[in-house]
DNA sequence: TTGTATTTTCAGTATTTAATGAAAACATAA
DNA sequence: TTATGTTTTCATTAAATACTGAAAATACAA
């Protein structure tokens, strides 16, 4: 296994590398606030200001994390599409980048998200309308009228999300914020 | 302490306890989905699908959970503005209720998310960027150029969820969408 | 083939997060 | 005041989640 090479460090370049931690840090727990696995955030974080991509052992010698951590995680980002692995020819190993266009990234996680879990939720919701819609009573009715219109809300939202990240560009936003009080 | 009194189980009733059981039950998995405590969303779910305001001694019994797991939940909803807590003259127990229309529950979960999570955030890359900028080498500049992109896009979208909270009506969304694609 | 580099898996372990339940604190009525 | 109902706290326990590291599987070159 090669070493990682490194620049001796100047004074410059450790600060670099702690406005780089710092990133690096953060985003894990901003990411755990949103549900999102910490080293997955980190590892996502690290790409996405490493300018070439990096190995899984590259990874692993940047975050300290195992080879098996490393992995998962890799193979996760690569799943939600944020991260594509890439083949060096004459190289066996293989190498990861991250997608850096800010824009690119936002419309990638939500189509993922509208797919693992509005849509799940908009169908557990169908779910139980289904199995309460025609009953008679009082309640019945206030537990139906209720789960309709959260039902209606979420798909509503999920209709308005599909339509902002159809374009798969960032001008429409904030042109249509424009008519937003 | 009172026994919860029950009608009768009829068949009817039957089937709407099913309903709001899987109701309770899947939303307390989406919640977790995205970082929310399991509890606490199912006592969200089980106040949202309730017309009168519960006891915490109800929800205890309705879910099966512990007076303090009960007991922290509630204050956290409270905490969101989710729930609100109602004292009946001449009775000395609290009562929760929630807040049941699906726009307002959508302005307070918003405006919560920017102020706990998106605005720290914001901090964070602002933060990052300051240390960074200045800085001459190609990293640096790759770096800073990475998270300033990062930053203006959460602040763009900050800008619009504070507008399309802010009129704290439900119509202004759908309308705005007609102009989308 | 066989050897070597690399990836993948997964049982075991560690860490983090959530829940319990009983005691303490608090509030009100008598 | 004391008695009683109610809320809050928090040390302990349980459950969920994430991580490690080594072994197995895979891929490829010689």
């Amino acid at each position: 296994m090669k070493k990682i090479s490194r620049p001796t460090p100047t004074a410059e370049g450790l600060q670099l590398d702690v406005a780089r931690d710092e990133f690096v840090t953060q985003w894990g727990s901003i990411g755990s606030a949103w549900g999102i696995n910490r080293t997955m955030a980190q590892i996502h974080a690290l790409l996405i200001i490493t300018s070439g991509p990096l190995t899984t052992d590259e990874v692993m010698e940047e975050l300290k994390i195992s080879r098996g951590n490393a992995h998962t995680n890799l193979r996760e980002l690569v799943g939600w599409g944020l991260v594509r692995s890439v083949i060096r020819k004459g190289e066996r190993k293989e190498y990861f980048e991250a997608e850096k266009d800010v824009w690119k990234m936002f419309c990638i996680i939500v189509r993922e998200r509208k797919r693992r879990e509005i849509r799940p939720a908009i169908n557990v919701l169908k779910d139980c309308i289904d199995r309460a819609d025609g009953l008679k009573s009082p309640d019945a009715v206030a537990f139906t009228k209720q789960t309709k219109a959260l039902c209606e809300f979420m798909e509503m939202a999920d209709g308005v999300l599909s339509k902002v990240v159809r374009s798969e560009q960032s001008s429409i936003v904030p042109w249509a914020l424009k008519f937003l009080k």
